[in-house]
RNA sequence: GAGCCCGUAGCUCAGCAGGUAGAGCACCGGACUUUUAAUCCGGGUGUCCUGGGUUCGAAUCCCAGCGGGCUCACCA
């Protein structure tokens, strides 16, 4: 295989390039230089350098390391050729570092050679750790070797790659160049270890549910179809994990958690991608008071993990991410910020809403004429975390009714910066009125909400072997990130956020 | 899906009262043996997003399309 790929395949792609690729003139220039190289009877790939050190180690451990011979690798990303000593500096996973090239030591044909080098090439290098005369530890090169040659110009070092399209098209050009948008994807890989770890530290079991549903529940949402040609059926991309976690609890796991994706044919916003993470936790034998004091837990110790404090700074705004979060009832918060008291006038709730210019669906509820009020006029102004509780129970087909208003379920969603970050609730485990609510929500559909839940068979029948008491909960995962990293858009906080494909 | 804004060199951006397309970095040639946004001398490398239209003449004005951003709608 390895043979086979050295043997002249670098002119076919060489070749199948020139055809199918706009070659300008910095990319001429690179092609040229790699053919020399190997007509010169290098091998500008196949590098086989092991880096002993990373250039971070060298920077702090430099007392030790100084005049010591290391061993780094890294992209090439500065050159300042002088007459007969050079510098150049080598960036790796860890950082920079200055390296020092002489005439004097490497001899005539290397340092020819190694000016030739294109910004963006991967090398290795061997030298000694010192610190040059004015103070930068550096290396100095003994010799080097080519470990991937670059054929395309890299974005200009000093102003970076601005170009939001190509800084997500592109994204690896946007870490290279962009250190703040690396710093991001960092922090977002320390949050979802912090909680991750912090669960597994409270008892919970990881698990992982299917993502491919042939009945999409859990959340109302439009899905992805797809198809399974054996199995000769429909398929849904999953909108959540619930029914499947529930399962879990029903099955004798009493502590569960997944990290993952969720699928939701909708539209495209800085606060929505069709494909996000989100964290489901349930826990047996507790209720939504308790997933409050582990949702606000989570939230603030990850700020206090991987920012030191749970004071964070937001788009110029400060959000203090200090537990307890005060908990609010949506009706309360209705009164509270727009003056409307759905207590005070009950049956009449659509009417009410109406009134006060709330945008409602032909056919809303009462429970949906109360949401859409939230929605519409109170959630703007949750800039602090707040637990909103006690959803109606007709938009929450899923959660247990309270005792003393069986209207209202026991749920929560805290709110952060306008943002609905989370949701949970003390999980609906009894079988019959599970029954009656995906009942609704089938009358919903038919009526024509197309994100009504369907009628789950496959779940009833694992509830009515009995499912334990237990709190629910789901954090989007991607907004947190959001928040902790100050980043406006939630495309910055995702890798490769979905993008029409390039004309 | 609607409104507003944007698309010029590899990158960051000027140019838009219509008159041969510019700068910095990068790149190419030369000088330079401790520089660090190295410096100095010389060189502009382009499908001005695409396609129409107006005009003697369009990067610039008009129309349509494509792609992107923001706001709104739906949602987390």
């Amino acid at each position: 295989m390895d043979d086979v790929r050295n043997n002249g395949v670098f002119d076919d792609s060489a070749n199948e390039l020139a055809n199918t690729t706009e070659i300008n003139d910095l990319m001429a220039v690179r092609r040229g230089k790699l053919e020399r190289l190997i007509q010169a009877g290098e091998r500008p790939y196949d590098g086989k350098t092991v880096p002993t050190h990373l250039a971070r180690d060298v920077i702090t451990q430099f007392e030790a390391l100084n005049g010591q011979t290391v061993t780094l690798a890294g992209r090439l990303r500065a050159l300042r050729i002088h007459g007969g000593a050079s510098f150049a500096d080598l960036h790796d996973s860890s950082g920079r570092i200055q390296l020092f090239v002489r005439r004097d030591n490497v001899g005539e044909a290397v340092y020819e050679s190694f000016k030739e080098l294109d910004l963006g090439d991967f090398i290795g290098v061997r030298g000694t750790v010192f610190r040059t005369k004015r103070g930068e530890i550096s290396i100095e090169v003994e010799s080097y070797e080519l470990l991937s040659k670059s054929l395309r110009p890299l974005p200009e070092k000093w102003h970076g790659l601005r170009d939001i399209e190509q800084r997500y098209r592109r994204r690896y050009l946007d870490l290279i160049v962009n250190p703040e948008s690396r710093k991001v994807f960092i922090l977002r890989s320390e949050i979802i270890a912090y909680i991750r770890q912090a669960l597994v530290g409270m008892g919970f079991i990881e698990v992982e549910t299917p993502m491919l549903h042939p009945i999409p529940g859990g959340a109302n949402a439009r899905p992805f179809e797809t198809y399974h040609n054996a199995l000769d059926m429909p398929l849904y991309m999953r909108i959540a994990p619930e029914l499947y976690l529930k399962r879990l609890l029903v099955g004798g796991f009493d502590k569960v958690f997944e990290i993952g994706k969720n699928f939701r044919n909708e539209g495209i916003s800085t606060r929505h991608n069709p494909e996000y993470t989100s964290l489901e936790a349930y826990q047996a034998y507790a209720d939504y008071h308790v997933m409050m004091e582990l949702t606000e837990k989570l939230i603030s110790g990850a700020a206090k993990e991987v920012l030191g404090t749970a004071v964070i700074q937001y788009q110029g705004r400060e959000i203090d991410l200090t537990p307890p979060w005060p908990r609010l009832s949506m009706l309360e918060a209705i009164r509270r910020y727009t003056g409307i008291d759905f207590e005070a006038c009950a049956g009449r709730e659509v009417e009410v809403a109406r009134e006060a210019g709330v945008r409602l669906k032909p056919g809303a509820n009462a429970g949906q004429a109360i949401l859409e009020t939230f929605e519409q006029r109170v959630e703007e102004h949750l800039i602090q975390p707040v637990f909103i509780t006690d959803h109606p129970v007709e938009v929450s087909p899923l959660a247990k009714r309270r005792a003393d208003n069986p209207r209202l379920t026991e749920r929560f969603e805290p709110y952060i910066n306008g943002w609905e970050i989370a949701n949970g609730f003390s999980e609906l485990n009894d079988p019959i009125d599970q029954r009656r609510r995906f009942e609704e929500q089938v009358r919903a559909r038919e009526a024509g909400d197309d994100e009504a839940h369907f009628m789950d068979e496959d779940f009833l029948e694992a509830l009515e072997y009995g499912m334990p008491p237990a709190g629910g909960l789901g954090i989007g995962i991607d907004r947190v990130v959001m928040l902790l990293t100050n980043s406006p858009s939630i495309r910055d906080v995702i890798l490769f956020p979905h993008m029409r494909p390039r004309a």
